[in-house]
DNA sequence: AATTATCGATTACAGTTGTAAACTTCTAGT
DNA sequence: ACTAGAAGTTTACAACTGTAATCGATAATT
């Protein structure tokens, strides 16, 4: 299995930008970024070229300027990059962490009526305590 | 308000193990981590000193070999990495981003069930809906 | 066709991170 | 007190990031 490439924060300001527009020119990307951000237009070319180097972007270059679509779904990017970041974190917490994360987010009644069915079916398997693994071999 | 310094993954390994202990002696971190991963001795030096440096570690130097001592609560680093992660997501995706976290993680029946209190509490003032704003301005 | 404005590619440069060797300074055992 | 081994410090070095200027190619304008 190959590693997981993940995203920097710049990078995915630009990310959100293709994933929203579904396919964008770089102007497009400028415009938008040189608002939200007080970055220069070379930044954010920088920034797209590497995210053609990583993978996440392919510029279609039958088109001028070309057009640049996603090659990951904002998903998949948001499951590798949320999980990655808990895999840091001592299993012990994570039930607490994701109770910070509800906390601290805005989630739309239809989301939070989701997450309480996907909880109390998870209920029903859920052991009694996770212990923690911090010095366990086997990270 | 201060920049917020990150850890990184492998400083990570090093903290839940200070979190873990209460209080270590290099020797005591080498020990774990030199089974959990492939580090060399050195790598494990290199990092305990960057902790320093960011303020994450201290060093009771009163006592020989050094003790360090944690300077940021677990939670508080939990705290500070998690929501960081999620300040990059469009927030129109964060209800479902933390079920992905959900389902892949292991939560006791104790801490699904204060989750579920969480959302249900929270769903009294939760909006009907959230709008991207992956374009807006004012990140 | 020549000039200019765009767009894309190349180069830059400092700071961070992963990874570690080498060097120095204690401390404990002889 | 002397020396080996442990603990701590300095140095190293490549890859990745943030941030951007400049150079070269393409398209649009005169």
């Amino acid at each position: 299995m190959k590693e997981i490439e993940n995203m920097t924060k710049a990078e995915w300001q630009v990310m959100r930008i293709v994933w929203t527009l579904g396919e964008v020119t770089s102007k497009q990307v400028i415009e938008v970024l040189t608002r939200k951000t007080d970055w220069k237009q070379a930044t954010i070319k920088t920034l797209i070229i590497r995210l053609q180097k990583k993978n996440f972007l392919k510029a279609d270059e039958s088109k001028r300027p070309y057009v640049y679509h996603p090659q990951i779904s904002e998903n998949d990017a948001i499951h590798q990059n949320v999980n990655n970041m808990f895999d840091n974190l001592c299993c012990m917490k994570k039930g607490k962490a994701i109770g910070d994360l509800i906390q601290n987010s805005d989630i739309s009644k239809g989301d939070i009526q989701d997450l309480i069915s996907l909880l109390q079916d998870k209920e029903k398997t859920a052991p009694e305590s996770v212990k923690c693994d911090c010095l366990e071999a086997t990270a």
